[in-house]
DNA sequence: AATATCATCCGTCAACGATT
DNA sequence: AATCGTTGACGGATGATATT
């Protein structure tokens, strides 16, 4: 198999179990073409309900948000309002002598007989289609119905993609990262801090306190790194027109602080205010400073997504075993209920 | 041991919604 | 309208495991 079929291969297994474990889609009569987008939002309980279709307990929607009221229509006609996936371990909730197949309503066929035949109109469907919110709100939401499922924090404290050490120290105003994922961060005070990115406990941290104070000059905000000097060291660039030069050799990097009287190694970007920009070549680097940047934070989006993600998931994981526990329970206080009343008409 | 396959992570791009 | 944050999709890299 090649390698991008087995990707393929792979990413479909991870959309189909998307779909079972955590979607959970009633019928598929949403036709979602990435798998994924859609039908997070299909809510049961936010649509009306003109018509049935068959599906099973187990996969009768998410409830993601407020707990989605499912209408379960039972053989004998009479309908009940079943709470989504998402609720509080109730003491019975014997609502079905037949939960194997129940009725609830699904959303394509809550339009009318033209989109029940799969013929969508093209603004529902953008509605349906519509892109899912983010891991973050669905996970708070998931926590705000369940006690003990840790929230995912607005502000970043703990998340990774900040750099260790320094959310403990004085609040900087400007955070770098260098080319060897060594963080820069400088405080108000112009104390310069940096520390090593990914070594857990590590004492990387150290502070640096600027010689001269004073407010650096407009547009001399310095955002990039330089690649590896030529005399093997490495050098980062400051507010207030200081340079940061690190040192390559031994165990434990040392740092200090230059005045830019040497030439600038190659690879160094400098920032300047779009408003002193001239030349070609500096649009040019503007632009290129600018893509590196984009770059940059798009790389710890990603990280910070696919944390979300993956707490996402292990949330939903957690909580279908919680569910099938709770299934057990009820089928077996079903049959209890059951000889009970066997007993009684004999 | 060499090769193939699997599993996972990561960086990037593009599209989208939200915000300014 | 511009900007920014989020996330699916894609492809590459890498380590683990299975097969030859």
């Amino acid at each position: 198999m090649s390698k991008c079929g087995r990707k393929k291969y792979i990413k479909t297994n991870l959309r189909q179990m998307t779909m079972e474990t955590v979607e959970s889609r009633q019928d598929g009569s949403v036709a979602d073409t990435d798998g994924e987008s859609a039908h997070m939002q299909s809510q049961p309980g936010q649509n009306s309900i003109p018509t049935l279709a068959q599906v099973s307990v187990a996969g009768s929607g998410t409830g993601r948000g407020s707990p989605a009221v499912t209408l379960v229509q039972l053989p004998s006609g009479q309908t009940v309002h079943v709470q989504g996936v998402i609720q509080t371990p109730q003491p019975s909730l014997i609502q079905s002598p037949q939960i194997q197949t129940v009725q609830v309503a699904t959303i394509a066929e809550a339009d009318g007989s033209a989109e029940s035949d799969g013929v969508i109109d093209s603004h529902k469907r953008r509605e349906i289609l519509s892109r899912r919110p983010s891991y973050r709100k669905i996970l708070n939401e998931l926590s705000s119905d369940v006690p003990g499922v840790p929230k995912i924090e607005e502000e970043k404290s703990e998340e990774e993609g900040t750099p260790p050490n320094i959310a403990a120290m004085a609040v900087p105003t400007s955070i770098y990262q260098t080319s060897t994922g060594q963080y820069i961060a400088i405080a108000q005070g112009g104390a310069i801090q940096i520390s090593n990115a990914g070594s857990d406990g590590a004492p990387g941290l150290q502070a640096l306190t600027m010689t001269n104070p004073g407010a650096p000059p407009p547009g001399a905000t310095i955002v990039q790194y330089a690649a590896q000097a030529a005399d093997g060291t490495q050098r980062f660039f400051v507010p207030g027109s200081q340079v940061v030069v690190q040192a390559a050799t031994g165990d434990m990097p040392t740092y200090q602080i230059r005045a830019p009287t040497t030439t600038l190694p190659q690879g160094v970007v400098m920032a300047a205010s779009p408003g002193s920009l001239h030349s070609p070549q500096q649009l040019a680097e503007e632009a290129t400073r600018k893509r590196e940047l984009r770059l940059m934070k798009n790389r710890e989006a990603a990280k910070e997504c696919r944390r979300r993600k993956k707490e996402y998931v292990k949330c939903l994981e957690s909580r279908v075993a919680v569910l099938e526990v709770q299934n057990k329970k009820l089928i077996e206080e079903l049959e209890t209920l059951k000889d009970i009343c066997s007993s009684k008409t004999d």
